[in-house]
DNA sequence: TAGCCATATTATGTATACAGTCAGTATCTA
DNA sequence: TAGATACTGACTGTATACATAATATGGCTA
């Protein structure tokens, strides 16, 4: 099938969307850079309505800051920022699971993290771990912490996760690969790994402030990962969000 | 000054965006109705296009949901909803009391929030409390979550907070128009004050934990009172975001 | 030479026209 | 009579034209 200039089975809406993120994240827009319309109707090849309607949307997703004036701008954020995200992402996570214990969850409900589990360890099992098995970590990662978001059943919950999560560098998975390269990469797994195992346990058990203590570390991990990863400052082009990051 | 068919000074936008939630608080559209652009058109006076922007914003805040096919519809909460946006809110807002707690802040900065509490002491001595003292409790009662949360000086927590408390039943002073007409409600608003002067205390004293916990506790206060409201059935009328509550 | 004002350009906010798609309804057939 | 199909209507997605406001630049004056 030939590629056509233009894919309609997606809005430009959404192409719009895509295409200034990517632009934004890898860095090529400077944070506090001022990004007009008629510029992203340039690069994104669609019209100005559409170009507003994804500006929004990113400024909602917390990549662009509205200017008083009108119009949007990169947004910058701070080394502290980033931690702070990391600890909110945590934080709202151990919510999830505190309930997920204290309402009990049935065991045809946890199947599926426990098959995830399984996977993960299949992968960590290797050493060291190869690059293709950092990918499938990371995908493995993002559905095992969706999995256990909605164990919460509590759907204002799951929304705001996902808000919290939306940001590249506040994501469960977001330090992963920066790991890849560092040599402690494999003893870092094994740790997520044994808190991903305690969790459910705890959510097994309805022991909610064991649960929720456990997420709340768990997320630590990425704070201690992008730590390492800034202090070694080497593939550093493995976490392109990081451009965003001032004086960093 | 003659006021004006279209107030110039602020955008058709936000124009449209105000009259919309109005009527999606009021009650006058069911939930689960679809809201369609020309109707809002109809209905605000505005054209399509600050129309379309104003419903992405309400969406955004949480009134309404995007059908898949396109186009907005009033979103639905159940009981259980109402009482987990509480919490969450809570739970962020005992984040950032730790935050304030751990980090230290600086008798300049707690002096607001102690005046603030002054004031508050100034309104609930009386006894009983008129109902134009209770609509001054709520606006300090505002005041000071927005000071306590300021104090933990992290703008991802503080733009989180904002988008948990968007909700008329998850701000934290979303039901005490509703104490008013109880007759508890003299003694709910001391153990409110209460908790108040504890968690300024807490973050004095740099105890994180404490100031975490009791800030998640005077959360439960909103989730006790909804619980009485909704038993005694009396004065539902100043709850008008109960609307949006299905089988209620 | 530095600062201010005026002007011109460019930005966003708004309105509207057009096209494509989805849904609902009515009719026809089995 | 029930189901399926075709048609009609309405709604949203998109593009563009117009007006207003902000900003930048250049010239003038002190």
């Amino acid at each position: 099938m030939a590629e056509r200039e233009t894919d309609r089975s997606v809005s430009q809406t959404v192409r719009a969307q895509l295409a200034l993120r990517d632009l934004v994240l890898s860095g090529r827009l400077r944070p506090g850079e001022r990004i007009s319309e008629l510029q992203a109707v340039e690069i994104t090849g669609v019209s100005r309505t559409p170009v507003r309607m994804a500006l929004v949307r990113l400024e909602e997703e917390g990549l662009l800051e509205a200017i008083p004036s009108g119009g949007f701008m990169v947004k910058a954020f701070s080394e502290r920022d980033i931690l702070d995200s990391i600890e909110l992402r945590g934080t709202l996570e151990g919510l999830a699971a505190r309930f997920a214990a204290e309402r009990g969850v049935s065991s045809r409900d946890l199947e599926p993290l426990k098959q995830c589990l399984d996977e993960i360890d299949g992968l960590v099992r290797q050493d060291p771990i190869s690059v293709e098995a950092f990918s499938s970590y990371v995908a493995l990662n993002a559905r095992f912490h969706a999995l256990l978001t909605e164990l919460s059943r509590s759907s204002p919950l799951v929304r705001q996760i996902d808000r919290a999560s939306a940001l590249p560098f506040a994501s469960p998975s977001g330090f992963v690969m920066a790991q890849s390269a560092l040599p402690e990469a494999r003893q870092i797994l094994l740790i997520a790994q044994d808190h991903h195992r305690v969790v459910v346990d705890a959510i097994e058990n309805r022991e909610g402030a064991r649960a929720e203590a456990i997420m709340r570390e768990h997320a630590r991990l990425a704070a201690r990962n992008l730590r390492l990863a800034l202090r070694n400052r080497t593939r550093l082009d493995l976490l392109p969000a990081l451009a965003l990051v001032t004086s960093g």
